[in-house]
DNA sequence: ATGAAAGCGCTAACAA
DNA sequence: TTGTTAGCGCTTTCAT
């Protein structure tokens, strides 16, 4: 591999020349410009971005942690995600924390290695507490979930609003025993949804009992088998607001395996609106997350406070959502 | 942040000492050991990993290259390519080509400045040709798809026998008339589906005249344009063999909307055995492609060759699929 | 407008 | 067993 020092000699300059033509530096004559580039192409030159890294202190490089890129919502934030950054010359690298609190801290640790940019965290397992000192070794930005009270960058939707809108719109249609799915924690942006859940059973003069909260409720799995608990109950909700639409997908897949009328026995509610939504038979009711929005605001708002050199308050995005009506509900 | 060179003084040792205990060498007595380690747990340090790399001539990064990540065939793939990184300490950075000639070859270029120690393309948009000279400044491997005739490693799946398997499936089900989806370009694997398909219909004595072949098929929206394209047909296929279970969903939807009956008036084959496979009304048959495999062999290949600095023949690996049947045919 | 030289943080050959 | 030192490839003062 051809280095600055092997231009130099080639076009008879100095590898400070050299270095000046390849930043576009001002102050170099068009003659030795040329001489440069010759001798570049000549020599199949191009820099080394570690040498460059280490002079400069810096990298090009933005890390994402998501629990699982598989999962169709995290995949296409990530996908926007990287379109946005490789527009700006930068690089993304995945990292998968599989919902681990340990590996969550192992990648955090890696990254303060590894020198990356900046952090993107799109889930969060550890309490801010634990993450917070990371902070130190370059920007942690939040997409979609997010730690409470803290004065840090976020962008999300409305999850409040989410709950609320799904909730409502069962009740509006007559439902009185609404079942609520969550995942494992709902300490973070469920725990928004679930607060629009209450409320809207609040407005329409429900005293909320959560007898019918259903948690650790992830995959389709999961959906299959909360159908099967609630067969089983003795006052059947009739109707649930799933924490996604592959849940819901779930639901209905084993509804119909058990000879449940769906939506007219058990109404369901997804979330995010996933192209599965409207291919399933029937179509999925759900909320639509500004999914690309999310991501591509998040990381233009990383790669601008990395140009800017930090000079920068932290910013709280909340993007609005919208209920889609289909035929499960 | 504190350098070597602060651990160094701390500990009242050399760099060189600090180095070799950071790197686990011999010749080390427990005592300066523990005087290290101390003196790097009060300065909060950490090795730079840029210097290190500079230094070491080599990184631990590897570039997927995509077509596009929220693609769930790819995302999947992705997922197991980057478990078995981290592992094994190595990151993985995400590249979505979008299937663009240019925008591959600005990755490849890229990767060349950005100094990755290897490439794995699960998709080739530009021909062999003029991709191979980006081998020299590290291993470039493909997994799922890849140029023909070429001493390089390959992981894939046996696409011939795909082709061959679902085409067979049909005409043991007697049906005389079966269209072939594909995408744009047709000279990788797809090429090798193909294949399998015409073999099966001469086996059963078709000469196939190629006039049901849909190109430029992909996502579930193309699978609707199909679906209309086939109603309008005077000697409408009687089945249709997709390239993947999103156009099949697609085929399916629109049926479902234009009161086609599935299968009855019309079979339909799917590709990759996504979840949504099973979730569709009916369940689409199918091919199921051993996606981890491929993603972790491949991986495991890369990092194997990696550690072995090159010392390795190229490995053709192709992992066997199979039909799963459900109610699409 | 150009060059000489220092140094980013680290590792490894050589010396002791 | 430990230290000294050169240098990975680059950028950036400071001179000129």
């Amino acid at each position: 591999m051809a280095t600055i020092k092997d231009v130099a000699e080639r076009a008879g300059l100095s590898r400070a020349t050299v270095s000046r033509v390849i930043n576009n530096h001002a102050y170099v004559t068009e003659e030795k410009k040329r001489l440069v580039y010759e001798a570049m192409k000549e020599l199949n030159y191009v820099p080394n971005s570690i040498a460059r890294h280490l002079r400069k202190q810096t990298t090009e490089t933005i890390a994402v942690l998501v629990p699982r890129i598989s999962n169709p919502f995290f995949s296409k934030l990530v996908e926007v995600m990287e379109m946005v950054a490789a527009e700006n010359i930068f690089q993304l690298i995945v990292c998968q924390t599989r919902s681990d609190k340990m590996r969550e801290m192992e990648y955090l640790d890696m990254l303060k290695t590894k020198q990356i940019a900046g952090v993107i965290m799109v889930s969060i397992e550890n309490d801010w507490e634990d993450i917070k000192d990371y902070s130190s070794f370059g920007p942690i930005f939040f997409c979609n979930e997010y730690p409470t009270n803290n004065n840090i960058t976020v962008v999300g939707s409305n999850q409040f609003n989410g709950g609320y809108l799904a909730t409502r719109h069962l009740l509006e249609k007559g439902h009185k025993i609404i079942a609520f799915c969550s995942g494992e924690k709902t300490n973070t942006n469920m725990h928004g949804r679930k607060l629009g859940f209450d409320f809207a059973l609040k407005e329409f003069g429900f005293s909320n009992s959560d007898s019918c909260w259903f948690r650790g409720v992830v995959d389709i799995e999961d959906g299959r088998r909360v159908l099967r608990k609630i067969i089983a109950m003795k006052d059947r909700p009739t109707a649930v607001f799933t924490g996604s639409d592959e849940i819901a997908a779930g639901i209905i897949k084993e509804a119909r395996m058990n000879n449940i009328q769906i939506p007219d026995e058990l109404a369901v509610v997804g979330y995010d609106n996933q192209s599965i939504a409207e291919l399933m038979e029937p179509g999925i009711t759900t909320i639509n997350q500004p999914v690309e929005a999310i991501g591509k605001r998040t990381m233009e708002l990383m790669i601008n406070y990395l140009r800017s050199y930090g000079e920068f308050a932290p910013i709280n995005l909340e993007l609005p959502l919208c209920l889609i009506e289909r035929n499960s509900t």
